[in-house]
DNA sequence: CTTGCTGCAAACAGTTTGCAGAACT
DNA sequence: AGTTCTGCAAACTGTTTGCAGCAAG
């Protein structure tokens, strides 16, 4: 599955006449073994560990092409940081955030999608993607 | 409608030991003015045109005041910029962001909001308030 | 009078950009 | 060789903060 994304990213640079480097492949490599969610700073920092060279532009502008090359998505919380996260085929994950410890629970409610569907229809709304998150105290928090 | 906010926040004011200043009441009325979603900037103009000495710094800390008091709450979209909405009491109200002209659908569900009630529940989660966005192109931009 | 509030400008944090050199094709 | 990409640092943008003066209680 990382080698698909490897593949569907070279497909992507390949058509848009990018080149393949070291440090997009580092990069992609990186994130795709990160957990979801992950910030800009996060990312840098590990790469910065393996990789001393790469600067942070560099990881900015890699993570816009994987935007445009449909393997991660931008999210934003309420902490002022962008983060990224993986995108599965077809796969919709909606946030628990708890606002006590930072974490995030996915979750997926088929039925959720479908009444989306419905309202989009509604209202004559093509959708291309959706955010839906939940803030409040996760279950440790709540003590 | 209006002026119960006022008083709203007045209560809320008090309660807090606030004080009550000409440019708290003028940042208020002009925000309850406006249609949702306003930018902090576009706010800010808006204010200056009528109330030329109140600086920016001024309308960032009481747009977190209204927030604090539950008359306001942050948005953020993807635009780099954090936008403030009104808070009507009880109501959530999700969103229809259309990508090609920036318009913006409001909608309710009330079976979205069961679910996620329940969806919560399973993970022993305390609901604060959510956000839900479903970016794609309206009616009009479809074409 | 006391304390909180304001405006200003400077400080900040996250992100973007210009450019000279390095590296891919 | 010709271009694209990179790293660096400087520039930007939106937001926050320190402080001296102002104003509400």
């Amino acid at each position: 599955m990382i080698l698909e994304k490897k593949k569907a990213f070279n497909l992507f640079a390949t058509s848009k006449g990018l080149r393949s480097t070291r440090q997009r492949d580092v990069i992609l490599d990186i994130f795709l073994s990160t957990h979801q969610h992950v910030s800009v700073e996060e990312l840098y920092l590990k790469i910065k560990a393996s990789n001393p060279g790469i600067g942070q532009a560099t990881v900015y502008r890699t993570l816009k092409l994987l935007v445009d090359a449909g393997l991660a998505s931008e999210i934003l919380l309420h902490d002022g940081q962008t983060r990224y996260e993986h995108v599965m085929a077809g796969e919709h994950h909606d946030h628990l955030v708890c606002t006590g410890c930072n974490s995030i629970i996915e979750f997926e409610d088929e039925t959720i999608e479908k009444l989306q569907n419905e309202i989009a229809v509604r209202h004559g709304f093509l959708i291309k993607n959706h955010k839906m998150e939940i803030y409040g105290l996760c279950a440790g928090c709540r003590k």
